[in-house]
DNA sequence: CATGAATGAGGTTTCATTCAT
DNA sequence: CATGAATGAAACCTCATTCAT
């Protein structure tokens, strides 16, 4: 497979983090457009099936691997922003990054506990966020840390979902949010 | 299959239609559960695969059908309801009639140009609602009739979408709508 | 891929019963060499791999009806003959017909339990022989039917089993099967 | 991976058959219990499955070297003891060390016969024990040696085989088995 | 028209084997 | 020599679709 692409050329062993990150280029360009076989993941990352296992040895792996990543940015800045800072931001890198997006989404399904790991630190961080704001009078105590989460991935990933729109949609309900 | 039912009868014209009906109302329930073959969809109506086909001769045609039924719905309603009764309506519509959710979702991504009969006329529905709403002041007028069709979809919808939260997320975003 | 055999012949819808045998014949004839892949036995029949599926949903079906016939055969003659004559009839089969020593082989494996029908069946029918050649003093009381399949399958299907030593060696048996 | 192991030694020479004893350990557990990756093997020797592979180029080839080590044991006892309690070890060693058993059924199967080393030693050697036996009288001259190894071997593995009954059924054999 | 058997492409996964390091 | 990453053939199974009856 790889041979008829380079003839005689064998990759080299030091390629082995090469070729991860390879397969988790392909990975997120595959998963970007719902749906996507493991095996278009390897033929796009040029690599053979069998090496796509090695290194993600089940689908959910891989995923996880992807948005690792993603996940980590958004605890960092929980821990730094405002409420509609943060919230600003992460639509913006919903935007940009759309893999990102794709890798919240099942973070915030409680079915899915595996996962659990990334779910809870993000959780936790956006749990703070929201203590802080409620707090300070900028949140009706009765919408909850969670309800922030579910605004923020349906503005900026669910069905309709605009860029272009989000900012506005965002400001509209954070004025909703506001105590009467 | 179908003839162990009907030993004698030689049904000339109306089943046509009953039939069909069976497979929309079938397709609609295995649709609604995450994934589902079409062959199930026919077991489901307990017609021939064959039957099936003959009246959506594909997968997608199937899925159109499904999906006109559920819009006609709610286009209805909203010539009928005020704003937020209406948006209240289609979130419970959401809650209960899971595969209206589905359907719903192409309708708003402009990619899918299919949908465009459909898609054309609940926009026109809800466009009328949202110029009723921001006469009377409810809306501001940045606030575009897409926004309010994304804000439910987000809502009933949307990664983590949960019917128990929705009406509140509404309400707030009702009372951020407000012109300030 | 019947295409390229029969380009334009279309298998009949009655050749279904047809196609049950080809099927039922090819996995005869693979399930006796050790192993075997589904879609071999599909191969060999020169049918599709999903019409296998279609005929025999999981392997463990397809195993059971390969041999559900020869487990009929063998109960039969258990009601009719005594216990000599039997096992040698069984022995006999064993050597011209091969599949049905793939049959058995699992019948008396306690661990699967979903060959518990036909297991039960031929079971009931060389208890009933056994308990007659007890009585009749043929067989030592501590050597139970089980054993006696068990010589059975030692002597027709063991590693090295060889059609022309197993009369004799059964001979042995029954010898050193009299009470002392 | 075995680099961590031992940090700085760079053995030389009798890590080889260090390595090869290791191996065949791993492969006897492996080959045990129903199938078995080589990958599976070499991860229980603590090896590389280059390793392995440099010891024994293909599958086949580690499994006739465990199996030359079963037979060689066997060997050894048959010189040293009589029929009986040859037999009555066998099935011991059977029903303890089950990797034996899968050795040696081919053996007895002509066919195969890369195996021809290993299979004349042994049968020379229950040739042996045979000749022995029917001098003393307790064998019927018409039962050959290679008999006695297929009731054995059907005994100690085939379909049914169980270790708490295989030494009656052996007595039962052996009664039977002397000269009328 | 209705039927459902047949098809096979395509997805997932495993594993023996090769080869650069 | 030892290592283990890479490979891909091959197994398993599902399902949209076609077509003879």
């Amino acid at each position: 497979m790889m041979g008829e692409e380079t003839p005689k050329a064998r990759k080299p062993r030091a390629d082995q983090l090469r070729n991860r990150e390879r397969l988790l280029e392909a990975a997120r360009e595959v998963f970007r457009g719902e749906g996507g076989s493991l095996e278009e993941v390897a033929r796009r990352a040029e690599l053979g099936i069998g090496t796509l296992y090695r290194h993600f040895p089940t689908r959910e792996a891989l995923f996880q691997a992807v948005y690792a990543r993603e996940v980590e940015v958004l605890e960092r800045r929980a821990a730094e922003d405002g409420l509609k800072d943060w919230m600003q931001a992460v639509l913006q890198m919903m935007a940009t990054k759309k893999g990102m997006v794709a890798a919240l989404a099942p973070v915030f399904e409680p079915e899915s506990s595996f996962f659990s790991d990334q779910s809870l630190r993000i959780r936790a961080a956006v749990a703070a966020l929201h203590a802080r704001a409620v707090e300070e009078g900028a949140v009706r105590p009765d919408v909850t840390s969670d309800d922030l989460m579910r605004v923020l991935m349906a503005l900026g990933y669910g069905p309709g979902a605009d860029p272009a729109r989000a900012d506005l949609l965002l400001e509209v309900f954070l004025d909703g949010l506001r105590p009467r």
